[in-house]
DNA sequence: GGTCCTTTCAACCATTGAGTTGAAAACTGG
DNA sequence: CCAGTTTTCAACTCAATGGTTGAAAGGACC
């Protein structure tokens, strides 16, 4: 269909299969036998679980001889990474803005933030602004 | 139905018409009216989306006065993040152990050989579980 | 109470998705 | 060339999903 990337990797990652092979495939390389050995399906379906990945820009399987290996593609991360980053820091920057504006109503001067409710995770570096 | 919070929270996320609302709600809450009003499908329809959207854990709606606001719920992104980060590191850090080796390789005369991919698997034999 | 808006429930339709079976290509390695 | 594995194509089943229509509850407010 007409899906765009983005729904592609989303959907892709949507399976519990498919990501426990995203799971492994981070450890390291895999034939397409070796990956299917765990799981209780075909062949055939393992292959159209691969296919999917591979659609969805997750993973690549360079040509060469027989049994082509499958590998991990790792910039395909990015596109959500970049989304989701996008979309949090915008709500946790609201957060921040309540917050004061409570702070500011409440009277007092320089309260502590005692509200474990927002509290915006780890690490957040800058945000890439982009539409 | 059995399926696991991180397929909802991706399957949620697949969908174009969802991701622009979780968009827009990043913006500021809004209510299920206004929140249609762009799109051109039944209000049912949206309230459908929403529930998805909700059972993924991504949207929030406070009981109360009759319009109910609708909230992004930032939490679940958490999820995705980890998950995503978890795998994203392992690959990268092969990554760099495979160019420390090739680095180290290439000091020396011998002939390279690539072939340190995939390392014997104790499988889990069975059932797909996420790591 | 009655009226209007908001929210949900139910049945239905069309399309997609996961999985199967079966068989055909392709590429090995003797 | 032959045997065996790897890869892919095709058709089918079955469940889930996005969307619809229609109707029923639930507040809100005069």
């Amino acid at each position: 269909m007409t899906t765009d990337a983005l729904s592609r990797v989303f959907a892709a990652l949507a399976d519990p299969t498919r990501r426990d092979m995203v799971a492994r495939l981070s450890e390291g390389d895999a034939t397409v036998s070796q990956l299917a050995e765990p799981y209780r399906m075909t062949l055939q379906a393992v292959y159209k679980h691969l296919r999917v990945l591979e659609d969805a820009g997750l993973v690549s399987r360079p040509r060469g001889p027989q049994p082509r290996p499958v590998r991990l593609d790792v910039q395909a991360f990015d596109l959500m990474d970049t989304w989701i980053e996008r979309h949090r820091g915008r709500v946790e920057q609201r957060y921040r803005r309540l917050d004061a504006t409570l702070a500011e109503m409440n009277g007092d001067e320089h309260e502590q933030d005692q509200g474990d409710s927002h509290r915006s995770r780890p690490e957040a570096a800058g945000h890439p602004d982009d539409s």
